[in-house]
DNA sequence: CTGAAAGCGCTTACAG
DNA sequence: CTGAAAGCGCTTACAG
């Protein structure tokens, strides 16, 4: 049933261009040239064509003509969850606003890809895209083959990047470490650390990528202070990347009778759970509980008490990566790496250890 | 220069169908077959090809196999503004999230389309989808007729849909109407109404599409009180839909000599805005001005004092703008309508009127 | 200025 | 089971 202004060919088709050639009394060719390169035929000519094909309700079909021109003026985004978890994180609402920024610059389009059927590696064949941006792949399953094979141009962020894979990352742990040091230079020894959620990887693989980059960074600030991860009075959960999960998570560590006197969540978005959970059950921040986050998200500094974090350019990383993208597509660049700093931030969520009682 | 696994052939192209099929020794028929439909050649036969395929590094193209199956496996959103614009915007974040929902049940793909040197319509023509959410048409300046052209199922939301087409809206002017009663009814004359911008076809067209419906209610509130737009001690203005610009704008209101007693945000992010303004300011919110929303974003539950606002089901907004375009890209559906409720929610940042001292 | 032809790669009835 | 052929529509050297 088409609508208004909707024409079609009494099969039931869309007009083609060898209808509006039909219709016009000429080839395909000029029917292409009024559209796309109205210098190579007569001024008269074109304007027939056009009225035809405005009769017709006809238009080159976008499929059609970006197998032609071998492009398709979308940049893909490979991410490593699905659509509605990734919305839900600001971290990657800042991230596509600087990939975004690449994007209106040169004109394209974005394409948001989620695992299909749980597997970034099998959603590559069916993007029409011009290059990748691959987001969070801590362990290369065959995806970088397969984005090879497929021949496409692609940049790894926040990912383990070999090294002929254009990259773009962020000193995760050296920022880990510096925020684990400022902790335990303000007395702090029970400690609990909020991690977001590895992938399904972690069991076989560890930790890996940012997540494992910044423990990395927490064990080496820890043994400076001849202490581990193991320490028994240092504890690592693992929660969700969202408010309510950090919430929960915290709500439970705090509601201890011996609760930790930090908690070091590496995500913004999880401290910021863990800010409510405190206020939730009475805890003074920073007098009864220091909170410090990682990403340092806009958010961080309009919350009371305004939260202590690690500055990521996450806005940055975005437009890097889209540039390398663009570089890559248009064969302009090698194999560019660009390793973003993390730097540490004290505000107001974070202060001397209470003395414990117990 | 091909990276590992990326195999190409003499001249520099990726290998194809045709490749695969002549160093196999079969038809082009099988190559295919071999990929798409096993059953359909021996075992024997498949295997060799893929063993040919896998040496030549061979992929079926994804633009060539979307032309022949005329569908590209993703939906497009066609957006009012830039990339960056709408990733900084918590309420396309909260639809992005409701679309996902139906992207991830049906293995779909998800391209943002911002406009195309400032105009949706030339977007159009560019995006591989198999259709279209169109966002916040507020005029339709010849968009719905080249979607009809292009011969793409579509639906519109927030915007001004005629009757013909699919779409989903949110009953605006009474969740408007009903806040700006609930904010005389407390007693306040002297209101400033902080507007998000109209689009550019303001001027020409007037206030249409959501705002234009919200300041309808308001207005029909006003006049149950015997007021208008125009009385004087009611002001509008606008804002850009950031947090940055409600503040400031909120901040100028709050440092006049007779500040308005009540804000009523048109959004959430314009609201959160103006709370930091009246702290910034000393002003108490509730008592010394009351401060309202609209959307119900997640943080309107959680800013101290919690928020006034509107409750629009945002990401439920997405999702059945999902399913209703699924539903007419299998050519299921007429043409549906879905008008989502507006509830007026009342929290802690709405109060009595202070008593003017002016 | 105009058109016949080859090309972008893949798919899929159809015939054997 | 296998392949020649037509088809998905558009573009673009090339020749006239």
């Amino acid at each position: 049933m088409p609508g208004p202004g909707q024409a079609v060919r009494p099969d039931g088709r869309r007009a083609t261009a060898r209808d509006v050639a039909a219709a016009a009394g000429v080839s395909r060719t000029a029917v292409s040239f009024a559209f796309n390169d109205p210098a190579r035929i007569s001024a008269a000519t074109r304007k027939r064509i056009l009225q035809v094909a405005d009769d017709l309700g006809y238009r080159p079909d976008t499929v059609a003509r970006m197998l032609s021109h071998r492009r398709t003026g979308s940049l893909g985004v490979l991410l490593p969850q699905g659509i509605p978890e990734v919305m839900e994180n600001p971290y990657y609402a800042q991230f596509l606003v600087g990939l975004g920024q690449v994007c209106q610059q040169e004109g394209l389009t974005l394409l948001l890809v989620p695992p299909l059927r749980d597997s970034m590696l099998k959603a590559i064949p069916y993007a029409a895209v011009d290059g990748f941006v691959v987001c969070g792949l801590e362990v290369d399953r065959g995806e970088v083959a397969e984005l090879n094979r497929r021949g496409i141009p692609f940049v790894l962020v926040d990912s383990e990047a070999p090294e002929e894979v254009p990259s773009v990352d962020v000193a995760d742990e050296a920022g880990a470490e510096a925020m684990m040091a400022h902790l335990l230079e303000l007395g702090h020894r029970r400690i609990a650390i909020l991690a977001f959620e590895a992938g399904p990887d972690r069991e076989q693989y560890g930790y890996r990528g940012p997540l494992g980059r910044r423990l990395t960074g927490i064990s080496r600030a820890l043994e400076a202070a001849g202490m581990s991860l193991d320490h028994p009075t240092i504890e690592l959960i693992e929660a969700r990347a969202t408010k309510s999960a950090g919430f929960e998570a915290a709500h439970r560590l705090l509601a201890r009778p011996d609760p930790p006197t930090a908690l070091f969540a590496l995500s913004d978005i999880l401290a910021m759970g863990a800010l409510d959970a405190a206020y939730e059950l009475g805890f003074a921040v920073p007098d009864q509980v220091s909170v410090a986050g990682f990403d340092d998200q806009p958010e961080a500094a309009w919350v009371r008490p305004r939260l202590t974090t690690v500055r990521q350019a996450v806005e940055t990383k975005g437009r890097v990566a889209g540039d390398f993208l663009v570089a890559a597509i248009r064969g302009q660049s090698q194999h560019p790496h660009q390793l973003l700093q993390a730097t540490l931030v004290v505000r107001e969520s974070t202060g001397p250890a209470r003395i414990l009682t117990s």
